[in-house]
RNA sequence: CGGGGCGUAGCGUAGUGGCUAGCGCGCCUGCUUUGGGAGCAGGAGACCGUGGGUUCGAAUCCCUCCGCCCCGACCA
């Protein structure tokens, strides 16, 4: 039994100052959190238990789909991580140590490495998999920017698991199976989320998915069609379009356009001097990146921005983009900065993508690769041909949802799982195979899936939370019952005892206020802040023999009698 | 790493060159109080982030460094 007159508590009545989301100021409130420092914290009994029990929950879902628990250190040597290139290319989000013979180590971010070696130091038939394992483990990064108390940590507890199979069939099992145990998990935790898309299957046929938490100081944003339950991250976001059915367009015109290096100023000497009827959509925006020091152009409506990111995560293949600069511009002295048109592409050396919406028979105004010049009708399929086509523009609120075609929303929310295809890239650099039917050695594909069990702490929090206080689902509250007794007399403390235990004889965890000092006022605050379920009064009805029973999220009130209490909360 | 803000007691804060650094919450003692963050009286608690400088005198002005928060970049 937890009893406030001694727990390790000491709630707050103001918000601490270096708090702004509700969930970092209300856990802090609340006595579940300390911070220590940037990123990381440290638990106190109220907010360890709650940790402890959404560890449970994860751990019973994973246990449940025939998972097994193993437990690495957090302390790792450089070597496994240097054989797949990660103590170089994980760059300063490493935190790396040296023991006292100078030899070097680092805190683990992710653990694919020894997952991988452990497989192979004990399995080497096909007859072992599939096998998934998984830890529950201390995490290390070292983020540019922690971020909103324990939502982004540079020290956090994450689920990690592994899956390991022969074959892309096995892989894809694996992968459904650790979907399905997601599933469970997340709803236990009573948290709301959506499965969205992570990545457009560009990635050599890699799949990848992730659980994000819906909610408005979220740190990540993905697209929502409400209509039919669409979402995706930016970046997997398809464009919907419908091919070409105008007219043909005439011949390529070519038009003196003085001083229109924009598109606004492009649209308006348009429609002003050649009397046209154009919008920044009916234009060809051309923009120029380098993208592994060859130059390419990107077509996008000139509406639109390109989307770097969105860009980047899309051309397969590609690692260092950047948008092109005035010494690109002085190297290609044929690109004209402001006048850069499709058509003549090949003779300029440029790999022409272009956005989904420039499609075959489309006719665009955009540039004529000459200063002050522009063109119109420039036709796709008969005046440029595009090499590839690339999701590129930037994806807005109301544009058209790839399944539905009803306009879609943009929402924030937070990840708590992400769950990832990741094929042979581990197996492959540590040397992981298995022996198949006929004795040749095959390299095993594999899966990785997370989910962040601090995380989930402030991701429920957030979802939860009212004017009030924090408000737990029952299934990782601290505890069931939170028993506050009022009043001066010793009947109200010992009938509030009495309750606790008979609470506790039923398996019930109970939190008693028997603080004998506290107003009334005060446990009640502090009640509502903790956030506990049920709230137990014993004090005034126990004039008529009864005590008042509460339901924290709802509100409602209730008086029940003493001897019928036990009953009314333990269904 | 760029931009913005901040560092005074456990927490929230006042204090823009001048006496012993002020207040509220919390904490300790006593009395009163006890169904919505009680009252009175007394008390403990501060290297005013760090180092340097200016000055007769610095929490206050100048410089250095450190730390923290927010926006962005970044985020297997």
């Amino acid at each position: 039994m937890l009893k406030m007159s001694t727990l390790l508590l000491r709630t707050l009545r103001d918000d601490p100052a270096d708090a702004e989301v509700a969930s970092h100021r209300l856990l802090v409130r609340a006595g579940f959190v300390r911070r220590i420092a940037a990123g990381i914290y440290s638990w106190l009994p109220l907010g360890y238990r709650t940790f402890r029990k959404i560890e449970e929950v994860v751990r019973q879902e994973m246990d449940d789909a025939g998972f097994q628990e193993v437990h690495f250190p957090a302390l790792l040597p450089k070597e496994p991580y240097e054989s797949t290139n990660r103590w170089e290319e994980y760059g300063p989000d490493l935190f790396r140590l040296k023991d006292r013979k100078g030899n070097d180590y680092l805190l683990g971010p992710t653990h694919e490495e020894m997952f991988t070696l452990m497989v192979k130091g004990e399995f080497s038939s096909y007859k072992d998999l599939p096998l998934s394992i998984y830890q529950i483990q201390t995490k290390y990064r070292d983020e540019p920017r922690p971020r909103s108390g324990i939502i982004r940590g540079r020290e956090f507890v994450m689920k990690d698991s592994y899956s390991f199979d022969v074959d892309d069939e096995g892989l894809e099992a694996s992968y459904n199976k650790h979907r399905a145990a997601y599933i469970k998990t997340f709803d236990r935790l009573g948290l709301k989320y959506n499965i969205v898309s992570a990545m457009s299957g560009a990635m050599g046929g890699s799949k990848s998915e992730e659980f994000l938490a819906p909610c408005p100081t979220g740190e990540d944003t993905y697209v929502l069609c409400n209509a039919c339950g669409y979402a995706a991250n930016v970046e997997a976001m398809v464009t919907k379009v419908s091919p070409f059915n105008g007219d043909k367009s005439p011949a390529i015109e070519i038009l003196d356009t003085p001083n229109t290096p924009t598109i606004d100023s492009l649209v308006e000497v348009f429609n002003t001097k050649y009397s046209a009827n154009i919008s920044a959509a009916d234009t060809l925006k051309n923009v120029l990146l380098m993208a592994d020091g060859a130059p390419i152009s990107v077509l996008v409506p000139g509406d639109r921005e390109v989307d770097l990111k969105r860009l980047g995560a899309n051309l397969v293949g590609v690692k260092d983009l950047r948008l092109f600069e005035d010494e690109d511009f002085a190297k290609n002295p044929k690109l004209v900065k402001g006048y850069v048109g499709p058509q003549d592409a090949k003779a300029l050396g440029l790999k022409l993508y272009a956005d989904p919406r420039v499609v075959e028979g489309s006719a665009w105004v955009t540039g004529a690769n000459e200063k002050n010049k522009h063109a119109r009708y420039v036709t796709c399929g008969r005046d440029f041909k595009v090499d590839q086509y690339v999701e590129a523009a930037e994806v807005r609120a109301g544009d058209s949802c790839p399944k539905c075609e009803k306009p879609v929303i943009i929402d924030r929310a937070i990840e708590i799982g992400h769950i990832f295809q990741l094929g042979r890239k581990y197996a492959q650099s540590l040397g992981l195979t298995v022996l198949d039917k006929e004795g040749k050695p095959q390299v095993v594909t594999m899966g990785s899936y997370g989910i962040g069990v601090s995380r989930a702490v402030a991701a429920v929090a957030e979802q939860t939370y009212d004017e009030l206080g924090l408000c737990w689902p029952a299934e990782i509250a601290p505890a069931d019952v939170h028993i506050v007794a009022t009043g001066k007399e010793d009947q109200p403390f010992e009938v509030a005892e009495q309750i606790a235990k008979d609470l506790e004889a039923k398996g019930l965890e109970v939190l008693l206020d028997d603080r004998r000092e506290a107003s009334a006022g005060v446990k009640f605050k502090d009640a509502e802040l903790i956030g506990i379920p049920k709230i137990i009064i014993v004090g005034k009805a126990l004039a008529d023999g009864k005590v008042e029973v509460r339901d924290r999220k709802s509100g409602d009130k209730q008086e029940v009698l003493v001897a019928d209490v036990v009953k009314t909360l333990v269904k």
